[in-house]
DNA sequence: TCCGGAAATGAAAAGCTTTTCATAACCATC
DNA sequence: GATGGTTATGAAAAGCTTTTCATTTCCGGA
């Protein structure tokens, strides 16, 4: 069933069939009800690739995780958040998550190229030569979100991870600890490893405390990894940290747990305090202390920032920086 | 850029370019290299659409989620493991969720037809009249996952609800419990919600044991809900029940965290035991009894099941049932 | 040298819309 | 009743591929 029996059925050409189904243009009300009568005992649905190659362009965006996994972080809000940006604006969603696969993701930059989607939401993590190469003269409107790159200077929208590291140190500093530890996020991630780990070793820094290297590890993400760090940093030093920063909540219940398990309480014997405000940090036991970033905020911007681009040239803004706050719960003890 | 400007620029015809690209036949190696120095310096891609539109398929699946929210419910791993196998296939994800919203669920199944998908992955939750009128003699094929539908008798992947719910309420009469609570999911999720009360009241009266309205109330999957049921729960009953079954980790989180938060104590007091094995909830404080349902199987089953019957026109199965665990953890005690 | 068949290539149709341009119909005004 | 201007409709091009069918080229064998 096509537009062209549909005219055919309804005896009008297919000129008229369009411009009922789009109300493009003026059709007499008799005509209008008999091809509308048509469509609805056929069924006919318009074929949307079609009219997409025919208009040159799809209504569709692509979004590109390079994440871990779906359930190993807080995207699952930012990108509820996209999805219902983009449905209220007519828009389909194309989906890919590269797993952290520089090749992987190249492919899906093609691929979308290929599906020619009208713009893509990239949760970027790390760059090779090989993006570089290809995204330098890529011919799709990009807006990158958690990251940004001077180079490729796309739009983005980023958590504000140096600062946000950094007062989360502090306020630790601020409840009397001196010796903090350490646990992060890979530092091929950029965004949040790099920088968390930077906002960190800063506030340390500026207060004349040094770090210890023994009480610093790195995870990978996993909620596991967190407690393996943990582990790791009991192990090497002889008497642990009061207190420890962990650049992601799923890491920090990990670390937690291992602490717990070893008899360790928190907060009294280690204080920690987590980055992401995950939805379950706040009825952990004891209610995580952490960073929250507004998932939801990050990715309402960063859909109406690239459907903003779609419409007209130029953004306003380009760089969009999420505000954070601390939220203070009961993972954290003040000592003397 | 298109096809005929390559094909000009390389001197030879159309069909020659498309044949380079596609590897659909022999083309001398000479006029092959030709063709694809101009599509490298070019960096000419072809335009999916069109081919789409002439071969009559898209490979693109829909994903179609009727879930609150993404990071609410233990999807994520899911949808992880669907992207996984659609990816190693070839085939694209258009993703949408409709947020429990019946119409926007039509709307999109409307969509999907017009996207022309290949096939639908459908984790649907409740069927209206429409529902059935549309999806009736719907064009694609759909796996439905999640859920089964008589009516409709679409190939499906379940979680096996009702046993496992039983299950999961027998281990705490074995335990020795005989006053058990039970917190729900919305009702109106026949899946997750009815399946799972079923399995549980069965557990209870097969054993003798009888329902005490006061002891059950019923949340809507957030993490708040089930606090404030645990709440509820407290209010109504002048002694409280000595454990609960709780249909979701995420409601179950949330009631132990209000436990808590009153001064009782998990397990001593009160003994819990969750659904989902959600990723954090062998790391809580303490660590949840839950019944795992393996999500990942679930998604790799249904996108299989959906690829077998792409291919081919009959699945062997039409139904998989998850195998299900109860992971015994640290928030039952038995009592005496 | 010629013939038959295989291999390589090209022309054109088909897939389904939207949209431009042309035509037809209609109405009101002078 | 002719004219001018809307308004409604249709024909056909354009958007970019794949694929069928026809044609050309090539090669080996007689």
């Amino acid at each position: 069933m096509n537009i062209k029996e549909v005219a055919r059925r309804a005896g009008v050409s297919i000129s008229t069939v369009s411009r009922v189904i789009n109300g493009t243009a003026n059709v007499r009300p008799e005509v209008k009800q008999r091809v509308e009568a048509v469509i609805q005992e056929t069924g006919y649905r318009p074929n949307s690739l079609a009219k997409e190659l025919q208009r040159n362009k799809t209504n569709t965006i692509g979004v590109l995780l390079s994440a871990p996994a779906l359930d190993l972080t807080s995207l699952g809000s930012t990108i509820n958040a996209i999805s219902d940006v983009l449905k209220k604006s007519g828009y389909s969603i194309m989906f890919a998550n590269s797993r952290f696969d520089p090749e992987e993701e190249l492919d899906f930059f093609k691929l979308f190229q290929e599906k020619r989607v009208d713009g893509i939401l990239y949760f970027a993590v790390d760059f090779t030569e090989e993006h570089y190469k290809l995204l330098k003269n890529y011919p799709i409107p990009i807006v990158m979100i958690g990251q940004e790159d001077a180079v490729l200077d796309f739009p983005c929208v980023v958590h504000n991870n140096y600062h946000a590291a950094k007062h989360a140190t502090e306020y630790l500093i601020s409840q009397g600890h001196r010796r903090i530890g350490f646990i992060g996020a890979p530092l091929m991630d950029r965004a949040a490893g790099a920088e968390r780990r930077r906002g960190y070793e800063a506030a340390m820094l500026l207060n004349q405390l040094h770090l210890e290297p023994e009480a610093m590890a790195e995870g990978d993400f996993s909620i596991e990894s967190g407690g393996k760090a943990m582990e790791s940093i009991l192990e090497r030093c002889s008497v642990p940290p009061t207190a420890l920063f962990v650049a992601t909540d799923f890491m920090a219940m990990g670390a937690m747990h291992h602490l717990l398990e070893r008899g360790l309480r928190i907060p009294e014997d280690v204080s920690i305090v987590g980055f992401d405000d995950v939805n379950m940090a706040h009825v952990y036991n004891p209610p995580l202390t952490t960073i929250r970033s507004d998932n939801r905020e990050v990715g309402t911007r960063a859909a109406d920032l690239l459907l903003e681009i779609l419409h007209k040239k130029e953004p306003e803004v380009k760089k969009y920086v999420a505000n954070y706050e601390l939220m203070v719960r009961k993972s954290v003890k003040k000592i003397m």
